[in-house]
DNA sequence: TTGAAAGCGCTAACAT
DNA sequence: ATGTTAGCGCTTTCAA
C-alpha cells in the first residue's frame, strides 16, 4: 500500500510550524528565521515532500506554460525553432507545450482548448501564414510570430531577414557572373516567399537586370516541387546557369532533377538554397545555401513572449535574424556560355 | 477595462441554478433534466463561459497530461514519433508535453521536475539507453519506452524488430550476391545497435558465411560518423562489395566518402540504409533503406501509455513494430568482382 | 433532478 | 518572524 501523497500540511505537522512557513521556505522568501527553515528543510528531505505544481498554479493563478504551435514537428526547420524556443524558456522558469497543427481546422480547435481553458499564458506561432489559421487567434493573449513578420500591428515577431537573405543568395551568383537565374519560390502567399522574390529582384536590379526577364516558379517548400519545377524550367527551353531555391529542400529537387536530366553541377549550373539543412553539407555536390540560426530565433521568440506576459505594457518587436552564406561545391563561377 | 474572468459560478448565477447544476452540464452528465441543461447551455453561451483547465485538474486529480522525453527534437526519427504520439494522446483525451534532454543531467532535472511536481501521468521516454538516463527514472510512474526495448521487467515498449530488420537488410545484399557486407554500426552500448549487429550475424550464418569474417565499424548515428567509417575502411585496405549500415545517416556518410574516393555506387558498391528519412529518396543514388513507421511507433507507446495510467493492473507490453525494405538505386546485384 | 457542504494543495493578505 | 483566515475554480460526497 503506497502511502497518499505527503502535502504542505504534512510537512508543516512534522516540523512543528505553519503551512505558510512551509510555504514561505518552498518558494524561498527571506522573511523565515535561519532556524525555522532549516527544520523544516530537514522535514521536507526526511519526508520527501515535493509540492504540486497544478495546486500552485491554481493558488497562484499563473501556469508558467507557454504553447509553441508549428505546422508540424518533423520538418526540421520547426523542430530546431521549437528546440531553441524551449531552452530559453526553461531558463526562464516556463513550461513549452509543442504541438503540430496541420490545417487550420486543427490549429483553431487547439488554440481553444489551450487558450480558453487557460492552461497557457502565451502563444507562440510558427508560420501563422501558410493559411488563414491567424484569423483564429484570441485577441489579448501574448503572441509571438516565428517565421514571418506580421501583417497587422501590434504583434511582435522574430524572423529570418527575408529579403536580405535573398538578396545575399542571389548577389553570390551573380558575383560568380551568373546573368540567366531561375527562381523557384515558396508559395507566394506566405510573406516569406514573397519577400525573397523581392529580395531577388533587387539583387537583379542593382546589376541593371530585371526579374521579370527570369524564370520564377512557385513551389511549395519541398523537394518534390523543386524538382518539378526545374523540370518544367527545362521542357519550357529555359536556358539558366544558376537556379536559387528558396529553400534548401527544393535545391535538393534541383539537383536530383538536374542528374537526372544529366546536367552537371555545378559546372553547367550552379544551385543555391536557403536554411542550411544538417543533409545540406552531405548532398551531392555539397550545397551552397545560407544559414539560418534557428535556435536564436526560437530562444528570441520565447524571450519576447515572456516579456509580454510579464510587463504591463509591452512594445511589439520585430526582429530579423541575419544569416550566413556557407559556399560549398553547389554554385562556381560561370565559365563557358549557357547550359 | 478587460472585465474579470468568469467563472462556473457566474453561470449559475446567471441561470438561477446551483453551481454543481453546471458542472454537470459541462461534464455531460446525465442527472440534469433538459430544460435545466438548456437554461445552463444558453447561459454558458451568453456569458462566454469556458471552465478552467488548471482548477479542473485540481479537483479532480489528473492532469491528463503526459511527457515524451527524447534526447532531441530535431532528430526526425524522434520528431515523427514525438508527432505520431502526439496525436494518438490528443484523441484520447490527453495532452502532450514534449521536451528534450540533451544528456542525462537534463534529463534526470526533468524527470524531477515533471514527475514529483505531478504536471504528468505518465512518461515516454524515446531512447532510455543512449546513456545512464533511465537509471533516473522514478519508480511507480507509468512508463512506456519508444525505440528500445526494455533491459528489466514490468516496463512497456515500442520499438521496431530491430532484430529483423538488420537481417532484412543483410538478406537483400545477399540475395544481390554480396559476400564481403561491412557493417557501420551504431554506439554498441544502445541495444538497438546491438539487436541490429545480431540480424546482420544471422543473415551471414544462414548463408553459411560469418559476421567475424566481415569489417565491423561502430558510428554514432551521425553522417559524420559513417563517412570516418567507411575511410577507416579503405584505409585498412578492406574490399567490401556492399555495407549496411545501421540507419540512414550513416549510409548518406558512405555515399559521400564513395564518392570522394571515386567509388561508384552502386556499381562498385551497394550501400543500404535504416529508418527511410525523407530526403533517402532524393541522395544520389536514391538511397534503399529500410522504412520505419515513426507514427505508428509513437502512437502505439501513447496507447500503451495511456492503458497504463488507466487501468489498475496493465500487462506491460513490448510491441514490436515491422519495417519495410524499400528497393532504390544504391543497391544492386554483384556483377565483376569485388572494388 | 437538484443543492449544500467540504475539500483538492497551495498561496496572498492580513494579522500578531 | 510566524500564524490565521480566505480564497483560487472546480468537483465530489452526501442530502433532500
Amino acid at each position: 500500500m503506497p502511502r497518499s501523497t505527503i502535502t504542505i500540511r504534512d510537512v508543516a505537522a512534522h516540523a512543528g510550524v505553519s503551512r505558510q512557513t512551509v510555504s514561505r521556505v518552498i518558494n524561498g522568501s527571506e522573511r523565515v528565521s535561519d532556524t525555522t527553515r532549516a527544520t523544516v528543510q530537514a522535514s521536507i528531505e526526511e519526508l520527501g515532500y515535493s509540492p504540486n505544481a497544478i495546486a500552485q498554479i491554481m493558488a497562484k493563478g499563473k501556469t508558467a506554460t507557454l504553447a509553441c504551435i508549428a505546422p508540424n514537428l518533423t520538418d526540421y526547420t520547426f523542430a530546431s525553432i521549437i528546440d531553441g524556443a524551449e531552452t530559453t524558456a526553461r531558463q526562464h522558469g516556463y513550461f513549452l507545450m509543442s504541438s503540430s497543427a496541420p490545417d487550420e481546422q486543427a490549429f483553431s480547435d487547439l488554440i481553444e482548448e489551450l487558450v480558453r481553458s487557460r492552461r497557457v499564458e502565451g502563444l507562440l506561432v510558427i508560420n501563422p501564414y501558410i493559411d488563414g489559421r491567424f484569423t483564429h487567434i484570441p485577441p489579448h493573449i501574448p503572441l509571438v510570430f516565428a517565421g514571418a513578420r506580421p501583417r497587422g500591428g501590434g504583434i511582435s515577431s522574430v524572423a529570418l531577414d527575408d529579403v536580405a537573405v535573398a538578396y545575399t543568395a542571389t548577389q553570390h551568383l551573380l558575383s560568380l557572373g551568373h546573368r540567366h537565374i531561375a527562381q523557384i519560390t515558396g508559395p507566394m502567399q506566405e510573406d516569406c516567399a514573397q519577400d525573397r522574390s523581392e529580395g531577388f529582384a533587387r539583387a537583379l536590379e542593382e546589376a541593371g537586370l530585371q526579374a521579370s526577364e527570369m524564370i520564377t516558379l512557385e513551389g511549395d517548400w519541398t523537394a518534390g516541387s523543386g524538382e518539378i519545377a526545374f523540370w518544367q524550367i527545362i521542357q519550357e527551353g529555359g536556358k539558366p546557369t544558376a537556379v536559387f531555391a528558396q529553400n534548401d529542400q527544393m535545391a535538393i529537387g534541383v539537383l536530383q532533377a538536374a542528374r537526372r536530366s544529366n546536367i552537371i553541377i555545378p559546372d553547367q549550373l550552379s544551385v543555391i538554397g536557403v536554411d542550411d539543412i544538417p543533409l545540406a553539407a552531405y548532398l551531392s555536390p555539397p550545397l551552397t545555401t545560407l544559414q539560418q540560426n534557428f535556435a536564436n530565433i526560437g530562444g528570441q521568440a520565447a524571450n519576447l513572449l515572456i516579456q509580454a506576459i510579464e510587463q504591463p505594457h509591452p512594445q511589439p518587436q520585430q526582429l530579423r535574424i541575419p544569416a550566413t552564406l556557407l559556399i560549398r561545391q553547389s554554385t562556381k563561377t560561370l565559365e563557358g556560355g549557357d547550359v
